[in-house]
DNA sequence: GTTTGTGAAGTATTTCACAGCC
DNA sequence: GGCTGTGAAATACTTCACAAAC
């Protein structure tokens, strides 16, 4: 994977590859679970055998950012995690919006799972003149065109795009063009986006054909 | 990545890596736009750029295949498309079922994304009582304790789990214990499973703290 | 005695570049 | 002239293994 980012620790500059800030989410759930158990320690070996990594790989990644460890004894789980949410910059709220309020938006809409952790969606769009306007979950539809206005007045950077295939396209480029650097897509399809701009994409059916090749 | 199936070709033997098999499915994807669209031949340079990949890279994964293309032309996109689903075993129906029918379980049963591309829920299990018994989208949920019988009894070899984090072990166990060898996770952690079972997660709270790092 | 942090070694994956074919 | 298929080269990523720290 491509490196990514340039971080500057004590002067030094050192590249940071892609595929390890994204594993770095995972190391932050493991160590929420192990904090919540009450557990203040935990070595790499442990670690690993939480998330099914080696221990060199957990020790190189963190190896990026810092010494976070104490020879002999492991990670404070307290301190690594605070470490890491810090690093993530999760250790903020982030506003987000949603394009796209449909069966699959209004589904991602109710989802619990994001507030708790600093995910806030804070503003919906939709094309559809018979959803603008309407209240949904909370949040009022505002129409496509109130979309740089909407982001501005929140300090919005990221989105949810749950749109149907024919709109993506033009809903990506809407969403760069007001300012947005991170985006979770919903549809199946692979939008251009500038490179500074990240791009996850959510597919459960790519998901399941990637695997029907290793059934019998 | 590591190495997952040995494909013979013509007597001859060659490992697939795992992340090419996992690139398929959006050739696929691509190849069905075009077809859709009357395209009748494609290079791997255009369809690199509708993919954003390099050509070299699409070649390089077919070529584990076998030989699709013709030199000065490209590929037929109805010859390498089903080619590719026959490859990824896309050129029959597979049953699944669903454990889990709270709020996402039946957000995920009426989505109508599945069907069409050959997966079939025809089965739901929750470990509620309330819900037993109950018909969520036209399917009869039933007790975990039928979860053998049931899944026999359809032929299902595919599993799509959306339990709270609690339960997501022991309902991974019990169906890998049934033969199930492909589950799509949607619950925030990393069961442990077998080596010979395949597992994909979906989250998009870890995609969204996989972006942050990146946002200013 | 245990475990980290990290260069060096080992693998895996991607890209190059060109012969061969259309 | 254009494009595939593919060894070879280049790059990226993971694992090893051990000195240093507790």
């Amino acid at each position: 994977m491509t490196s990514e980012r340039i971080v500057a620790i004590f002067g030094a500059t050192s590249v940071v590859p892609e595929i390890v800030v994204s594993r770095l989410p995972q190391y932050v759930r493991a160590l929420t679970s192990l904090n919540d158990q009450g557990v203040s320690v935990v070595s790499s070996q442990q670690l690993g055998d939480m998330i099914q990594m080696t221990p060199a790989q957990i020790r190189k990644d963190l190896s990026y950012f810092g010494r976070f460890g104490k020879q002999g004894r492991g990670y404070s789980v307290k301190f690594l995690l605070g470490e890491l949410r810090r690093i993530l910059g999760l250790d903020r709220a982030w506003k987000v919006c949603l394009v796209g309020v449909g069966r699959l938006g209004r589904a991602i809409l109710s989802y619990p799972g994001f507030g708790p952790q600093g995910f806030d969606i804070v503003a919906a769009f939709d094309a559809d003149p018979r959803q603008v306007g309407q209240m949904v979950g909370g949040i009022m539809v505002q129409p496509m065109h109130r979309m740089e206005e909407v982001l501005d007045e929140f300090g919005i950077q990221i989105a949810i795009v749950a749109v149907p295939v024919s709109q993506v396209q033009e809903v990506f480029s809407q969403l760069v063009g007001c300012g947005v650097g991170a985006i979770v897509n919903y549809a199946p399809t692979n939008p251009q986006v500038p490179h500074n701009v990240r791009v996850r994409n959510i597919d459960p059916v790519l998901a399941l054909q990637s695997m029907t090749f290793y059934l019998s």
